[in-house]
RNA sequence: GCAUCGGUCGCCGAUUGGUAACGGCUGGCAGUCUGUAAAACUGUCGCGCAUCACGCGCUAUGAAAGUUCAAAUCUUUCCCGAUGCA
């Protein structure tokens, strides 16, 4: 039977990897960082930019938000979300299994699926994974994803292991239901491709806290289903920093190695690079564009804040090192005017900046690897990064200013 | 020039003889953000010190002088503003 994606290693250099993954709409290089789209928009970037500067290839959705909002039935009527949208590349859409998590204050959980208090305007919403997989039909995105429940970080054991066993009852049931939908002609963004079947891909997600155990028993379950794709889902929601990297060094190696393995949420530039040397395949995160918004830029010397008074004439440009249009045209001092100005596009410039910055990080990961290098970036990667980010003692830090 | 009413933090106000750093707004300074309820949120903003935390000291109600144990508050003069009359 002919797959719905395709997926190639092209080269390794310990755990960390390159490879080629083909869906019925583009094709990515991987490791690769796909910018969140939660409403169907990056948020503050045109998709104009993202496809020619930027040259994203695949970018998120999500099954909750853009369900209550314009609503599943409003976006299968205009044809699907690349439609609707624009957006022509890849979609991945998440299946509004975090929002159980995010939203905890506004749900209820059964076997059944989830009832949500809708955070737009109070109403009762009832999700499953059925109800999950219907939506992400709808959407018609490229990779859907399991409708899964995130347990906080610092779960204990046996909450952790109830989550996981729902989860994966819940992937089971996401799986036959996805299924019935492809054979059906359900999914709104079919496409012939060359040897692939033009349908969507379904990952499943990997849960199990900070428990190793739990974790390679969450993985059994799910590779025993079996899907085009493996997630790792319940990392960044809340646990130390150390906890995260040694559940990826112990999970990432056992994952099946012919599929993609994808690190939900995750996250800062220094976790990418780390994440990659474990064996890690895909990211997204909202850090580029919320924090973007927010004023905070990620550089290749690391963090800064826009809003800082020291930056008041600096002439130089968020990243000397960045070649993204931002920093090719605009100063530290003119975007932090606009920032305390409060125009909008302070938050333009520095998403835009802030994703740039990911997405080439991403490229020269995949550079160091295929030179078998990439113990020596990673290293110097790393360091640069933390020349900025220490964090000093409060009187020495006041002392300075 | 005369009369009346005023002058408290960047702005507006509370304090009207008994410890003025009390409230609102605007803005400043800094921090946070990881499958987006976030163009959001948190802290702080008289000065100095301390800071893990609780704090500690000093100064301050247009200016000066006076009355008083005690003055933003009462008195006098001056400065400034608004209004009215010449």
């Amino acid at each position: 039977m002919e797959k719905a994606i395709e997926w190639k290693v092209t080269a390794q250099d310990g755990e960390a990897r390159t490879g080629i993954l083909r869906t019925r709409r583009s094709e990515i290089e991987t490791p690769v960082f796909m910018p969140v789209g939660t409403q169907g928009t990056v948020k503050g970037v045109r998709f104009e930019w993202l496809e020619a500067e930027l040259d994203a290839r695949i970018i998120l959705g999500n099954t909750y938000h853009l369900w209550l909002r314009p609503g599943a039935e409003v976006i299968r009527e205009l044809g699907g979300l690349h439609k609707f949208s624009t957006w022509n590349r890849s979609l991945l859409t998440d299946s509004g299994g975090f929002q159980v998590f995010s939203l905890a204050d506004l749900r209820k959980l059964t076997e059944e699926g989830v009832e949500f208090r809708s955070h737009v305007n109070g109403d009762k919403m009832f999700l499953s994974p059925e109800v999950s997989m219907e939506i992400q039909a709808a959407l018609g995105s490229e990779i859907v994803m399991v409708f899964d429940e995130c347990a906080p970080g610092a779960a204990p054991i046996d909450v952790t292991r109830r989550s996981l066993e729902m989860t994966a009852r819940w992937a089971e049931r996401s799986k036959n239901r996805f299924d019935e939908l492809q054979n059906t002609g359900m999914d709104t963004g079919f496409l012939e491709a060359e040897n692939l079947s033009g349908k969507q891909a379904l990952f499943g997600i990997i849960q199990g806290a900070g428990h190793l155990d739990l974790r390679r028993e969450s993985l059994n379950k799910t590779v025993e289903i079996g899907f085009d794709g493996y997630a790792i889902g319940g990392l960044s929601v809340g646990e130390e920093k150390s906890v995260m990297y040694e559940v990826l060094e112990f999970l990432a190696p056992q994952m099946p190695s012919d599929a993609p393995r994808y690190l939900m949420g995750v996250g800062t530039p220094e976790d990418l690079v780390e994440a990659v040397s474990r064996g890690v395949d895909m990211f997204d995160c909202v850090l580029p564009t919320r924090n973007g918004r927010t004023g905070s830029a990620f550089t290749s010397g690391g963090n800064l804040n826009i809003r800082n008074a020291k930056f008041a004439k600096d002439s130089e440009p968020l990243d000397l090192e960045c070649a993204c249009s931002v920093c090719r045209r605009y100063s530290k001092a003119y975007i932090r005017h606009l920032y305390q100005a409060k125009e909008m596009l302070a938050a333009v410039l520095i998403s835009h900046h802030n994703l740039a910055f990911f997405l080439d990080t991403m490229r020269k990961v995949r550079q160091a690897i295929k030179l078998g290098d990439f113990k020596k970036f990673r290293n110097e990667f790393l360091d640069k990064i933390k020349v900025n980010n220490e964090i000093q003692p409060p009187s020495a830090r006041r002392k300075t200013t």
